[in-house]
RNA sequence: UCCUCCUUAGCUCAGUUGGUUAGAGCAUCUGACUGUUAAUCAGAGGGUCGCAAGUUCAAGUCUUGCAGGGGGAGCCA
């Protein structure tokens, strides 16, 4: 078959274009064989729905085989010779079709594409691949990795991840921040969000030891003990500090033994940092930020989310469309703590205040008393990270946490704590080696200024767009506590 | 890491108080069919019942251990 550019089948089911020879490329749904001709369901990944590709055999024996003929019925060899061209044509298998674009003959597609060659790239033997033209459990295609995205699923799951990775990237251009790339290897070990993975290029054999037993970095790659990242937020902080409106997108690993729907060992955090910004900032632009990507979403991924929406949560869009025209409720730690104790209602762990607030209570305050997107701020300093602004009633600290209905938390942030004695104090008091945070320190040190930030998990956004139950159903390779296959 | 549930054909599942040869739908294979669309119709093949041990005349079924998975909790994004 010449080289020719191919169309896209999300192009041909919008397109009038009749009557032209055109080119399309993807993979077969299903196939289904009649007397004298077949329907091809073809995917190419540009939209959740197919083409049908109407197959005669007469036609594409004459094409494909003896041009030269007049007949204008197949005798029984030439029959067999395009049955059994097409036989590889199957579920899983990818093809090249030349052919025309109609109008469907038939009920259930607009249009439809009359094959005049049809071309076979590659094979899927159907008794070893895996999948089938039915549904599959989520779990099942979670051991299957590699192909599932092939499926509907995860092509919509995954074009909707494309689309709010590039939404944010837009949001954020559009709003004068600048994309700072913060390291993914770090050498310091006081970002203070739980547990870290080593990395190293020490002989795991017979790494060098010093006296007291414990191995010796100074041999290491770096010189020192590094780790991967688990926050990029005090590099992006330093950043903010001279650009004034930055933000990092990247990967972020928690080597903690979580076993959740919503904890991933490796995912992507978007971190947001402003100089100039106050806990108030702070609130308005997590606000305004994650409504306009769930906008966008509603904009440009229509048809997947519509099929999400018909197979696996038939409330995602109104929910989606709730939190865009609803202003979330914000309030303090302390007010959260009252209506909590106020409720009546019998929760499982007691509700003091000074305690963290347990999933139970926070799903009460979003899906019960308030029905919306709740942000709670000015929680007790003793539950919270080292860099957060003091309140002056030195019990509280100036975080925001932003929960969501059926998800919880998806963003954390807090006003950051500028004033360098303030900072001092508060690292001493959690043990927090000053050696290790100096760099830190000197952005106070030299033209300090008020600013804030926060962090949002990508993958937890996804989830709640994609209306998706697991978050490893929402990034192609999913890394979790003894899972890093692929 | 804790609690709890699950593991039977390629997939989704049924399998009675322990009792002959372990079933269904879909998928696959063979055939039929002039417009199908989760096509339909007829037929066929397909099983170490997660692994290991134990109780019993007899275990898919009961007990214990292990592995993997789901849900809930904690940690957090």
């Amino acid at each position: 078959m010449e080289h020719r550019r191919r169309s896209k089948i999300a192009d041909l089911l919008k397109s009038k274009d009749f009557g032209i020879e055109l080119l399309v490329k993807g993979w077969v749904r299903t196939k289904r064989e009649k007397k004298n001709f077949a329907f091809i369901e073809l995917n190419d990944g540009s939209t959740v729905k197919s083409i049908q590709i109407f197959a005669d055999y007469f036609v594409l024996e004459k094409n494909l085989f003896s041009q030269n003929t007049l007949d204008n019925s197949l005798d029984p060899e030439s029959y067999n010779t395009i049955i059994n061209y097409l036989k590889p044509v199957t579920t899983g298998s990818c093809i090249a079709v030349k052919g025309i674009l109609v109008e469907s003959v038939g009920q259930g597609q607009s249009v439809e594409i009359r094959a005049n060659h049809i071309e076979i790239y590659g094979t899927a033997d159907p008794e070893s691949y895996p999948l089938q033209k039915k549904g599959h459990g989520l779990e099942f295609l979670r051991e299957i990795a590699h192909l599932r995205p092939r499926t509907n699923t995860f092509g919509a799951v995954l074009r909707i991840r494309h689309a709010m990775a590039f939404a944010i990237h837009k949001y954020f251009n559009d709003n004068g921040f600048y994309y700072i790339h913060t390291p993914i290897i770090t050498g310091s070990d006081a970002e203070g969000a739980g547990a870290m993975f080593r990395v190293t290029t020490l002989d795991d054999r017979n790494p060098p030891l010093l006296p007291d037993g414990h191995l010796d970095y100074t041999q290491d790659f770096f010189g020192k003990e590094t780790k991967l990242t688990v926050s990029g937020q005090l590099e992006a902080e330093l950043g903010a500090m001279a650009l004034s409106l930055v933000y990092t997108f990247g990967p972020t690993f928690r080597a903690e033994n979580s076993n959740t729907p919503r904890h991933l060992a490796e995912f992507w955090m978007i971190e947001p940092e402003m100089a100039f910004y106050d806990i108030n900032d702070n609130m308005d632009l997590a606000e305004d930020f994650v409504k306009y990507l769930m906008q966008y979403a509603l904009d440009h991924c229509p048809d997947d989310l519509e099929f999400l929406n018909k197979m696996y949560d038939n409330e995602l869009i109104d929910r989606l469309k709730g939190v865009v025209s609803s202003r979330f409720k914000r309030l303090t730690y302390t007010q959260a703590i009252e209506i909590l104790q106020a409720s009546g209602q019998t929760f499982e762990f007691p509700v003091d205040w000074g305690a963290d607030l347990q999933a139970e209570h926070e799903r009460y305050l979003v899906e019960k008393h308030f029905g919306k997107p709740v942000i709670l701020t000015d929680y007790p300093r003793d539950i919270k990270a080292f860099y957060m602004k003091q309140n002056p009633d030195g019990k509280t600290v100036r975080g925001m946490d932003v929960l969501f209905p059926k998800i919880g938390e998806i963003i954390g942030g807090s006003q950051r704590e500028e004033n360098l004695d303030a900072l001092r104090n508060r690292i001493h008091e959690m043990n927090i080696p000053e050696k290790d945070v100096w760099w830190y320190l000197d952005t106070r040190k030299f033209g300090t200024a008020p600013h804030a930030g926060f962090g949002l998990g990508f993958e937890r956004l996804i989830l709640f767009v994609t209306g998706m139950a697991n978050i490893r159903d929402v990034i192609p390779f999913p890394r979790t506590p003894k899972n890093a296959e692929f």
